[in-house]
DNA sequence: CCATCTTTGTGCACGCGTTCACAAAGACAT
DNA sequence: ATGTCTTTGTGAACGCGTGCACAAAGATGG
């Protein structure tokens, strides 16, 4: 991703920075239930506030996509839910396919959180046969052999992988191979793929691990109180919006 | 590095930043599979490629966990699993709560990768009292009324919200209240907690809506094929080692 | 014991992302 | 109109993370 930046008409999505483009889906978030509570505006800070983010990191965020507040009022809720989603692209129609329903699998195509944004599960594909034809969330689970059919016929561009890991890299070079260009791998493995395609993983492992970093330190801390620092027993217990030792990646949302 | 080195038994935790963190279980599963197949050392050059990362940086993340490497040979792969491992403190045992046992929940009850990384289902937990008792991945659902006995009883400081988000903060309350210092939310809903509490979140819709977002972009360069840029679609199909747009944020690993 | 070759560990510079702090913009009341 | 008050949009400083490039460490062979 660095390859001709010298000119180009500037894309505007190049302005977009990474950071920003993981927030606005949280963003959108709020502002849908303020919309659904037929809230006109809402403040930086309230926004901020609703998101769990700095209220000058949301300002900023939304100058990148333009000047869409008014001073001294704030964001016209509507207006905001209607701009942040054209720039997602959630204004058009995609089509996904969710490979490997087994537990996860049946899990997201279940989910419901797909087609109220605009994605649609245009097919759900499983390499045993015995599943074939079998109904999960209403849609028959195809085999693996129509893989390359689908992904043509329905012009699918986004692929979910929940297969074992064994299966992944696999399942990815075919989906690739038949015009799949953003995968999201629920897999444990590194997928290799061809510039231009697109990769997120979502891997619990390793979310589980690093709490476990974290809660290993705080244990620690706690029984050799040696320093200064005073033992995490002293936690008050309002709510103080820390959203974890990190702050940036991104979040889920099962059924 | 900076802070501690002075005295104190450098706790050492703190010097490690979180982006490192954040890549040793990477590393960690990278090594499994090299200690599986008998290797006895890696070059840090091959490791990285293994775990799909820089080997410079790769090299600078070990670095933080003290010179575990030998100079023209490179690492010692069962040392370094055990280093890692203890380092993340999986070495010892960490039972979890999971709270909703729906189509997800049950997934993650499915999941191998918990037992074999020190993670240990201590109960599922689930609000509908017609689930109570029935078995899911060979244990069986308890009602919410027991998670603070569970919780106490069984030591658990780690919890896993897989409910529909109106329920999330609610149960994240009780688990806190009762003791949980670490959760891992896949609700989509920002979780309040006290200070001490880390929070980290798994968000399927995020994840689509980012790749929906650089799906458009590619859509939109393709189209207006303006500038010297070399469409996407001069791709080379050999691996690249591509791990998407970013190139930081966790992976997953389901059934 | 010395020379050579490999690979680590890290100093350094660069760039992105975050946050502060404030000027400018606009609403609203008088 | 004019003044006041609220809230945005952003310039600038700071800190973290990344990657280069190389010196030092150690293995290996003669």
């Amino acid at each position: 991703m660095a390859t001709g930046r010298t000119h180009r008409p500037a894309t505007r999505s190049r302005g977009i920075p990474e950071a920003t483009v993981a927030r606005l889906p949280l963003y959108l978030r709020a502002l849908t239930a303020l919309s659904e509570r037929s809230v006109p505006t809402v403040s930086s800070e309230e926004l901020a506030a609703a998101a769990g983010v700095n209220s000058a990191k949301l300002r900023k965020d939304f100058s990148y996509l333009g000047s869409y507040g008014t001073r001294g009022v704030g964001y016209d809720v509507e207006y905001l839910v209607y701009q942040i989603s054209r720039e997602l692209g959630l204004t058009q129609d995609w089509p996904v396919v969710i490979v490997g329903i087994g537990n996860l699998g049946a899990a997201l195509a279940n989910y419901g959180g797909f087609a109220s944004r605009g994605f649609r599960v245009a097919a759900l594909i499983d390499a045993d046969p015995a599943m074939a034809g079998k109904p999960v969330a209403g849609i028959p689970v195809q085999h693996t052999d129509e893989l390359e059919k689908i992904i043509q016929d329905d012009g699918v561009s986004i692929g979910v992988i929940a297969t074992p890991a064994g299966a992944a890299q696999q399942v990815c070079d075919r989906l690739v191979a038949a015009g799949v260009t953003s995968i999201l791998n629920f897999a444990p493995t590194v997928l290799n793929v061809p510039e231009g395609v697109d990769v997120r993983k979502v891997d619990l492992s390793i979310e589980l691990q690093i709490l476990a970093f974290h809660e290993q330190r705080k244990a620690g801390e706690e029984a050799a109180a040696d320093t200064v620092v005073p033992p995490v027993a002293a936690r008050k217990q309002q709510p103080s919006t820390d959203q974890g030792p990190d702050g940036d990646v991104p979040a889920v949302m099962p059924a």
